[in-house]
DNA sequence: ATTGACATACGTACCAGTTCGTACATTTTG
DNA sequence: CAAAATGTACGAACTGGTACGTATGTCAAT
């Protein structure tokens, strides 16, 4: 009568999914789309490999999968901010302080991005899911710096998306290139006193930048 | 007679290894480690795949010498660079211009280096060839912060290795996420003119913060 | 409520192509 | 001639993908 007796299995596909997509994140992050064995994130589920094909198709349709995924959860991070109520300067330092965190908070999420680039972003192109998203924080930009030079907090005329990418840049490479970096200069970047120093660091220089 | 007649091979181990490098580091930083193929370097190179075992011995042993290789062009390139004689602000800004640039022209390199971080650096690890290069930059910089600040030009005392570590997380991140960036905000970041604003950015941005 | 039919969900074993690496033979060079 | 350099052909293991069979759930008709 117990429905899940002895060896009992119990259907359930959207945890096998998210299974076996949690495995996959894991896999690719660390060795890379080529690298990345679809034997190993089977071994690693609670499932078997049939079910990845089943439901993925491929493995690159997994890795298709796994990169939608990752960017759809920043999404519902980054969208519920209240900016608009703050100072211009403010409203930037808690933008700011946002994405060095998220960053720091998801090695896994820079990696695959980091992989993409190397496939020349193949599979983002093909995905519109993806390029959807982020173009809110464009605006978001765009509304801070027009704020601030209405008035004359900021004295430049700056681009939102040279601005989105100075800051995306120091906040990705800390994490990105952590490994090649810290070998090179025996420095630990994920220590908490480097972290915070380089937390005020890009948010002075952005500012700064805008307000020269 | 004729010491090259009809098919006469010519035998000449430092072209042909050179050769495999060329072939082997547009092969890794396209597809990354995993996903080079051996063979397909070998069918691109004058040689056979024998050579590439004869040299290198291993698939990783060729990886290692095409990184390798890469950080010892650089080396030569960054280094006769006279700083000394300019004055800090100036000083600072040729060095800027000149990792930005470098970036810009090897995006062969950048990528490498994507794809050791995303092994961890571990092949780095196991070469002290590579971790010896790079440390000069940090005392050119030291250099040029310490008279900005005895001059007054710099109001702000900074650590050398954060101040390159900002300037390389922007000219290194222009290129290795050139895709994935393009992608999303349809900006083609190899356009002269964003390049020429780019350059001057980053050099002010730096300078800026370091003056405030 | 029970049965039967059908779609969905799942597991095992296996195959076929790819890919790194090597055995063996040969040529060049000093 | 010996050592270094090179070419050819092949093997063994790995790996993505699949054929085949089984279990689970759903729903309509009894």
């Amino acid at each position: 009568m117990a429905s899940k007796a002895e060896n009992g299995r119990k259907n359930d596909p959207q945890r096998t999914q998210e299974n076996i997509l949690e495995v996959a994140t894991e896999e690719f992050s660390t060795h890379g789309l080529a690298g990345g064995r679809v034997d190993a994130i089977a071994e690693r589920t609670r499932t078997s490999k049939r079910m990845i094909y089943y439901y993925f198709g491929s493995k690159e349709g997994l890795y298709l999968a796994v990169l939608e995924r990752s960017y759809r959860k920043i999404r519902t991070l980054e969208a519920d901010l209240q900016l608009s109520n703050l100072e211009p300067e403010e409203a930037l330092r808690v933008l700011i302080s946002t994405t060095f965190d998220h960053d720091e908070a998801h090695p896994d999420f820079v990696r695959l991005v980091s992989i993409e680039n190397i496939h020349h972003a193949a599979h983002m192109l093909r995905s519109e899911a993806i390029r959807d998203l982020n173009v809110s924080v464009i605006e978001t930009i765009a509304g801070i710096l027009e704020r601030g030079v209405s008035q004359r907090v900021f004295m430049r005329q700056a681009d939102p998306i040279d601005i989105h990418m100075m800051i995306s840049a120091f906040c990705f490479f800390r994490v990105s290139n952590r490994y090649t970096f810290g070998s090179i200069f025996r420095r630990d970047l994920s220590e908490a006193a480097t972290i915070e120093r380089h937390r005020t660091m890009i948010a002075d220089a952005v500012i700064g930048y805008l307000k020269a």
